[in-house]
RNA sequence: GGCCGGAUGGCGAAGUGGUAACGCUACGGUCUGCAAAACCGUCAUGCGCGGGUUCAAAUCCCGCUCCGGCCUCCA
């Protein structure tokens, strides 16, 4: 089987063939927690997990290595927690609590290892003593460490910038301390911080030789310094959205490859994903555009958002509005009634159709995948490719109340006494102002959650 | 200004040379007290526009148009 993915370093699709096929590497870069995350965010991590679903079906589930990082030291952190007179610490904690609790209702696989920036300051000051060792970075009169990107010909190579078309300090104030207006910094003094961290990090307590300015890491070095801790100076995949190719892949490449000898790259295969748009816009942040991943659940069923997530190639854009979402619930309606059909533990030793997984090894054509499903003859197998992608979430039905129990009781007496009326009061009376849908079948009435 | 990407039926979407998957909606039918669900069937002579290459192009080449992204933090 070819399993092919599209490298950004060569835009092209190309066979994927890892260093190890014992240990996979695969890095994505994560979330800086200070807010609610929202369904852009949801779209990248459904993504990255059926890639890594993918490798771990094809590699065997111990031999792959997940890596995605939390930027809990940030100054949207900082700033943040200051306008609520919060710990930062305790605000990241309580938005990676909230990410988790999002990724878990999508059914999104825990990464093997989730390194956070507080933890790994050690790793950071170290690879940026080193690149000043070696004459990549400079220290500025006010302490900031800053990586002198002319030392490193390449960079901007990923997301193919020419640095001296682009339109520097059109958007944003220049930094006068840098050498060149594409240094970015390393290590930020607390000193010259607009905001400042009430305990900066001492970069003597961890070794550095080279600065010793109190503050806490550039934003850029933690992805380097943390995959080369946890999957090596080399390793294979390296993903995230496609909002990051420039600057911040550009700049980890430039960080980890300086330290490398000439030719080794950080990773072999970078891929990114396309944007959530609203009405053809991106959705962000800053534009107030976005819709967290908490109201869309308020809304749809983690299965639909999913699948709705999944039913587009992830390098494409994809728009978010209600029509798009309701006809994804619809069809992953469709599903879970399929699903219900099948107990689970008949799916133990069922095969993933092999049309199936050569679809997903084809760039991961999610939507192939679900064509070939939709035309699957038996329904075990349909089940066993919706389990594959992570669309059996199985909400937990809950429990009905004594009143409604009451309700379809009444209802099912009605109808058995012909009293049509009655029975479709009561069965409109459910649905409205229970959410509960109630049918006549062959065998009598059945009913289910909306 | 530079670079990157997108444009396929009412809607969403796959498809990198061989004559348009799949889903949603809609419509017709079976079933039903009626619905719903399920099942069967119908729905793009055409893939942003104009040229070109080819026996053959949504797919390759050239030139346009429109939309979006990045060059600030951003998944």
């Amino acid at each position: 089987m070819q399993f092919r993915l599209t490298n950004t370093l060569t835009r092209e699709k190309q066979t994927f063939t890892p260093i190890d096929p014992n240990n996979v590497g695969l890095y994505v870069c994560g979330v800086t927690p200070y807010d609610n995350s929202h369904i852009g965010h949801a779209r990248a991590y459904v993504v990255f997990d059926v890639l890594y679903r993918l490798l771990r079906h094809i590699y065997g589930e111990n031999h792959v290595t997940y890596v995605r990082n939390f930027t809990d030291i940030a100054d949207e952190i900082i700033k943040r927690a200051a306008e609520r007179n919060e710990e930062p610490t305790a605000l990241a904690e309580h938005h990676i609590q909230s990410f988790y609790a999002d990724m878990d209702a999508l059914n999104v696989l825990r990464p093997n290892i989730e390194p956070r920036v507080s933890t790994h300051i050690g790793s950071m000051v170290e690879m940026t003593d080193e690149l000043l060792a070696k004459g990549y970075a400079y220290v500025t009169p006010s302490g900031d460490v800053i990586y002198r990107t002319q030392k490193f010909p390449r960079f901007g190579q990923l997301a193919r910038r020419k640095l001296d078309e682009q339109q520097h300090g059109s958007r944003v104030a220049e930094d006068t301390e840098k050498e060149s207006p594409n240094d970015f910094v390393l290590w930020k003094a607390n000193a010259k911080s607009a905001t400042k961290m009430e305990q900066a990090f001492n970069p003597k307590d961890y070794g550095a030789q080279h600065f010793s300015a109190p503050g806490r890491p550039g934003w850029h070095i933690e992805c380097s310094a943390m995959s080369r801790q946890h999957l090596g100076p080399t390793f294979d995949i390296h993903g995230g959205g496609e909002d990051l190719q420039f600057p911040h892949h550009c700049c980890e490449i430039a960080q980890s490859e300086a330290l490398l000898p000439a030719g080794q790259p950080m990773a072999n295969y970078w891929l990114h994903n396309g944007f959530i748009t609203v009405g053809g816009t991106k959705m962000s942040k800053s534009l107030g555009n976005f819709t967290t991943i908490k109201d869309a659940l308020q809304k749809y069923s983690p299965e639909a958002i999913r699948l709705w997530l999944l039913q587009t190639h992830y390098r494409k854009p994809v728009d978010y509005s209600d029509e798009a979402l309701k006809a994804a619930q619809q069809r992953a309606n469709r599903w879970q009634r399929i699903s219900e059909e099948i107990m689970p533990d008949h799916l133990l030793n069922v095969p993933l159709p092999k049309e199936f997984i050569e679809a997903l090894a084809d760039d991961l054509n999610t939507s192939e995948a679900m064509a070939i499903l939709e035309s699957w003859p038996d329904k075990i197998g349909k089940v066993r490719m919706m389990q594959f992608l992570g669309l059996l979430v199985r909400a937990q039905s809950m429990e009905e109340s004594p009143e409604e129990i009451q309700l379809l009781l009444d209802r099912k007496k009605a109808r058995i006494e012909k009293n049509f009326p009655e029975s479709d009061r009561l069965r409109d009376l459910l649905k409205e102002e229970h959410g509960i849908i109630v049918e006549d079948g062959p065998n009598g009435q059945t009913w289910r959650r909306a």
